[in-house]
DNA sequence: CCGGCGCCGGGACATTTGTCACGGTGAAAC
DNA sequence: GTTTCACCGTGACAAATGTCCCGGCGCCGG
């Protein structure tokens, strides 16, 4: 028997994976979450065989989670399950240990059958997704203009930025400056959205 | 037995709710749709009794589809299900005749209760959103100043929104400016933000 | 030891954005 | 028949944004 953690903000979602991979015979949902937290507090009490994780949550990255499990449980098999095929967050997603990346667009059969094939020690990752995080290369943002963007994207203006981050105005506007540059973008709004559709922020 | 129709553009999301709603002894799913033109068609030739409907669709919203089953076939009931729970959203479905709106953070057996109750004749509304649909008050903005909001909140800058919109600069900056005012934000990004969460465009 | 690079800042500049006051049209509301 | 409001436009102005210089520091690899 396969014992599973599946972890999924949206409640909706996680009753009805949780139903639907109950009904496969050799599978079975040891522990479900909602947040990040609950995950890791799940994984260390029930120690299960694979977790299922989605990106997206409320208090935390399920990148993040992945991380932690490896380090935690390396036995643990991660598949990733998110609604967004962004090429940064497969790449995260390989960096941070995981044996599988699903996006929720495909077929819900394709769910059980990449749990047993992560079980067996293989890799599962949508071949497209693959192609699109090579070609777009790697995050070509330093860990500053990562943050003016992500701040910039809500529309904080630069000087609210530039006391959050404890920098100059002068400062920000060059980072912010270089995040259009390299996203070749002609403005942050512009940047911020590239830089999202990639997973770099 | 209830006749259901349902219109989701996630797979995975999709096959499990109609794998769950098939389990109930009382419903059965005659239709699946993965976009707006799909469900149209289905619910056109399945004639359901009640059309489980996502907002978020490729081709266009669950909104206007609703709407168009209100004319075509009156006495389907409609069910709006969605990610996010944005006044505006009920507000609109509300006014495209819908039954029922359910946001997809509920668990799984709200489900199956809300379709037998739309089809008791009953509205089924989250309490907690409809007091924020009111509260939030009706859209504020004019068509154009939704026009140009839209246009802006991608990056787009005023000279090609002019040009899109067949419009001046001077003007666009004006409707912009408006929309600026009556969110009560600081500049276009927080403008459309705000807008977007409550549902204005 | 030197070069490259991430990090931090300053200054100056052109461009873009946001605001305001103003005028005119047409359609709907009272 | 007047008022109201969405709609479209102009011109001018202040503020924010984006770009390009420049300087310095520390760290790492060749």
């Amino acid at each position: 028997m396969i014992r599973l953690l599946l972890a999924e903000d949206q409640g909706m979602m996680r009753g009805a994976l949780a139903l639907l991979l109950n009904l496969e015979p050799d599978i079975e949902v040891v522990a479900e979450a909602g947040t990040a937290a609950e995950a890791l507090r799940a994984a260390a009490s029930t120690r299960p065989d694979v977790a299922l994780l989605d990106i997206e949550m409320p208090d935390g990255s399920g990148l993040d989670v992945a991380a932690r499990l490896r380090d935690e449980l390396p036995d643990c098999r991660v598949l990733i399950v998110t609604t967004f095929g962004r090429p940064g967050y497969l790449r995260q997603a390989m960096e941070a240990g995981a044996a599988g990346f699903l996006v929720k667009d495909g077929p819900v059969e394709q769910l059980a059958a990449a749990v047993r094939r992560v079980l067996a020690g293989e890799r599962v990752i949508d071949p497209a997704l693959a192609a699109a995080a090579l070609s777009a290369g790697p995050n070509p943002l330093t860990d500053r203009e990562r943050d003016a963007l992500t701040a910039a994207a809500d529309g904080t203006t630069v000087a609210d930025i530039a006391v959050r981050l404890h920098l100059s105005e002068s400062t920000v506007r060059n980072y912010l400056s270089a995040a259009i540059g390299k996203t070749g973008t002609r403005n942050r709004i512009e940047a911020a959205h590239r830089a999202r559709a990639n997973g770099w922020i």
